[in-house]
DNA sequence: CGTCCTAACAGCGA
DNA sequence: CTCGCTGTTAGGAC
């Protein structure tokens, strides 16, 4: 469950479910997604209560009272479910959490994944979320806030996007519909980008992935009861369409290399040198 | 006198005029090339006497006894002048030193350099001299060191020869005839040379810059008595000769852009894929 | 024809 | 579709 909208549905359903709730367990099959060996992880946990379950980026904060946080990233696909009882869920997993109502939650991951536990007064000290830029749905995260975060930056702005450090939550998925959104070649160096593009942009990152939350997130992830998210397909507009008809001139979508990710693109709606062609 | 070829002839020039005298005088007119105010760069060394002179690389060592050492750079270009008497030598100057005999030098820059004072058993904290790599003719920078530097390295060939922290003493200037002497064009990536390559390319570096100290060094520098070097236009191969035929096949060297700089080459002896054209 | 610093980029390994 | 480390590359300043 890669992205900002997967994250955001997920941290939702799993703060519905558990947020109150004692732990009565933890079993951890793969000590290396810890940040600590796995006794200390389970002791510390064990009988603390899960509070407010929130997301940031492509990483989920969940609140072990009193005074810790368990910070969890789902790398490249993960299954993050929920059990309704102790006999319930995946044999396989990584890392499960029992509660003492007998629910509970399992976290299968598909390659790399974390699972870090951390004071909460020293969580500016974890490097990997403290670095992150803002949460791109942020009220915080403003068009002049945008504006700003790409003033004087060099480079290509589908880099920058994908950038946790910059902006937090876009992946190489909802980027593509992004920057379609806006008209905006993947390559396209942030210094040639008109006001206008830059506007264009910030909307576009809003519109793309509050429609994603709003129907479920993607439709090829699991959200936390097992179910596909609503954001089907059809929604998209190039992402995953090689050779389909863009949405807007009906040019053949290409794949292109970008760096080592792949971008899908209008090449009629996205052209590299917008004054020239 | 940027390369290793000028800054050889210079020090073996300055040795024989300098050394053992001791100082009379220092004379500083642009501060912003030292290392420390130049009150203090004065009085250390004011009275002491002038030892052995060397180059390393592209860096003058002028030992300063008891005890210091004067790293000179001279950036790109630059005149470092003897002057017979304290009446002798150009008006204009950012750097002058007086020995008590009534000779001297001075240095003008062109562009920016260093005058750098340190003690000579802290030499090892001289960040700029003390990461340069081997000085390119050192008798120690054997064939073997050269093949053992290169294993691992990614990147292109030209941009390894330039930087000063893998090899001392190759500029943009003798590079050209360097890699046109080993058939090597300078965006090869150094993983695709082959041993053959590699023992050639060594072999031209040492060929082309120690012709060139042969010589006194590039016609187009000056040496320490204001005297243009005698390696002279038709000596250099590719270097600069853009248009005219290669030496060895008669193709018209072309002037290409590598990176941030700019290269000589004859596209027929240096091809960028060697098996396949 | 110089050096440095910094940001951006690419490959690898987990 | 992840992250961080490392070495390389590119731009700007001096």
């Amino acid at each position: 469950m890669p992205e900002l909208p997967e994250l955001a549905v997920l941290a939702r359903q799993m703060a519905r479910e558990l947020r109150g709730k004692p732990i009565a367990g933890v079993d951890v099959r793969q000590p290396k997604c810890l940040n600590m060996p796995p006794e200390q992880m389970i002791n510390t946990l064990s009988g603390k209560r899960v509070g407010e379950i929130t997301s940031k980026g492509k990483w989920l904060f969940v609140s072990v009272e009193p005074g810790h946080t368990l910070l969890i990233n789902l790398g490249m696909g993960a299954d993050l479910l929920y059990c309704a009882s102790p006999s319930d869920g995946p044999d396989v997993y990584q890392f499960r959490v029992d509660l003492d109502d007998g629910t509970g939650f399992t976290i299968r991951f598909w390659w790399f994944g974390y699972v870090h536990l951390v004071r909460t007064d020293e969580l500016r000290s974890h490097a990997m979320t403290s670095t992150l830029g803002p949460s791109a749905l942020d009220p915080d995260f403003t068009l002049e806030a945008f504006r700003k975060l790409l003033e004087g930056r060099r480079g290509m702005i589908k880099a920058f996007l994908l950038n946790q450090r910059n902006l937090a939550g876009i992946g190489n998925a909802y980027v593509h519909d992004i920057l379609f959104g806006a008209g905006i070649h993947p390559q396209r160096p942030i210094q040639s980008l008109s006001a206008a593009e830059i506007d264009a942009l910030y909307a576009s990152v809003r519109r793309v992935l509050e429609a994603a939350i709003h129907s479920g997130a993607a439709y090829y992830e699991k959200d936390f009861y097992g179910r596909p998210g609503g954001y089907t397909e059809d929604q998209w507009a190039v992402g995953y369409r090689e050779g389909e008809p863009c949405p807007k001139c009906g040019t053949s979508i290409v794949k292109i290399k970008t760096g080592s990710t792949s971008s899908f693109i209008c090449p009629t709606c996205q052209p590299l040198n917008p004054h020239t062609s």
